[in-house]
DNA sequence: TGACAAATAGAACGATCGTTCGTAAATTGC
DNA sequence: GCAATTTACGAACGATCGTTCTATTTGTCA
């Protein structure tokens, strides 16, 4: 690959990692620029305008978390064992690909939410491929027996997706050191329709 | 009161609408001065800073949704019954006081998740409060036998804080019209203990 | 009504924003 | 190793950012 392509995917990363602290509003082209080394204009030039660069860094998480999280749960089983693999890896996933500091694309979705244009579309898009993924892994579980015939893997994915957000807040907002705990234990919860929690 | 503390409030209106369309990093001097008739110098010496602005505006979005949302609950009977109030409530609370382009709340604790400083620490604050509420309507329920006896009233708030999470991001970024079915369906089950959800 | 205080406006500041343009340096292909 | 092309820089732009001043208007109360 070109020179070009290589200092891109460089401020790629340094993008994801700026966007995992601040969010997607926080990603300017000024400090991107200082972070990573290059000029304000020299950097400019390699997206054309902001929003094509918001829009590649959002492309940039996509594939970080697909290869994150779902890729190597494909060496479990599926079925259960593939569904466990693919939340243990959610949880942890910003660790493993060094966005120690929050997942971007939650990020993105509160600031995008509301603001039309190609990067809320390109998001979007993004978020429904992840639901999809996820539902066919539910749709797969239901099918090996693991869950019962009559499931709809389509609420599974809601309430998984719920149980993460609510850890991302537990351990990055509030702080909770037992975040991970409760975010297994209502997961555990969903997947055996078992009776209340215990305290 | 004073003309002061009027103009103040009428602010802080225009600023939680402005905050629930665009977060808190689009609440910016400027556009709120122009968006309350205000001049900028005129609308900063209200508050002195953009910091203090952004901390009178948390603290009125958590009044504000401690009225939508707890104290109409409150005349719904202590046990299960308040807390489905609480839940319907949450659902709609933002339609139900001029918010409708997403809670304030919720985008402020992606944004400063990660920002320390003062605004921060009176976001925790106001999340911890709202959490032991939370807590305490289904603590209630477990003692009023409405649920398991042995149930962790903490648990139970992680999990329904989740649900109103995955609400919020199928409702508003993928706009799916059937969000607050699938939120009801989990909450449902969250408080029955039930089998898989029926497709 | 007149004196005092509170509230608002207006202009200006340095900094940073996204973006454009012309030019220099570095890389590539022959 | 030369020519062509890609890549990066530096300076500047108008706009907006939060903030600070000084006036001026407005409201309050004896």
């Amino acid at each position: 690959m070109g020179k070009g392509e290589d200092t891109r995917s460089k401020i790629l990363d340094a993008a994801l990692a700026q966007a995992s602290e601040g969010g997607f509003e926080s990603l300017t082209i000024g400090t991107l620029a200082a972070h990573t080394g290059l000029s304000k204009s020299g950097l400019f030039a390699h997206f054309g305008s902001r929003e094509e660069l918001q829009i590649a860094a959002i492309d940039a998480a996509a594939e970080r978390f697909a290869d994150t999280v779902f890729v190597p749960a494909l060496k479990a089983g599926r079925g259960l064992p593939r569904v466990r693999a693919i939340f243990e890896h959610w949880l942890r996933w910003t660790e493993d690909s060094g966005l120690a500091h929050g997942c971007p694309l939650h990020a993105a979705a509160i600031e995008f939410d509301d603001r039309p244009g190609p990067v809320r579309e390109h998001l979007v898009a993004r978020y429904e491929i992840l639901q999809r993924n996820l539902e066919r892994a539910f749709a797969l579980a239901v099918d090996a027996g693991d869950l019962p015939a009559d499931s709809d893997p389509g609420q599974y994915a809601f309430a998984a997706l719920g149980i993460v957000f609510a850890y991302y807040h537990a351990a990055r907002l509030l702080r909770r050191p037992d975040a991970a705990d409760r975010a297994r234990a209502a997961f555990d919860r969903l997947l055996a329709g078992a009776p209340a929690p215990a305290a």
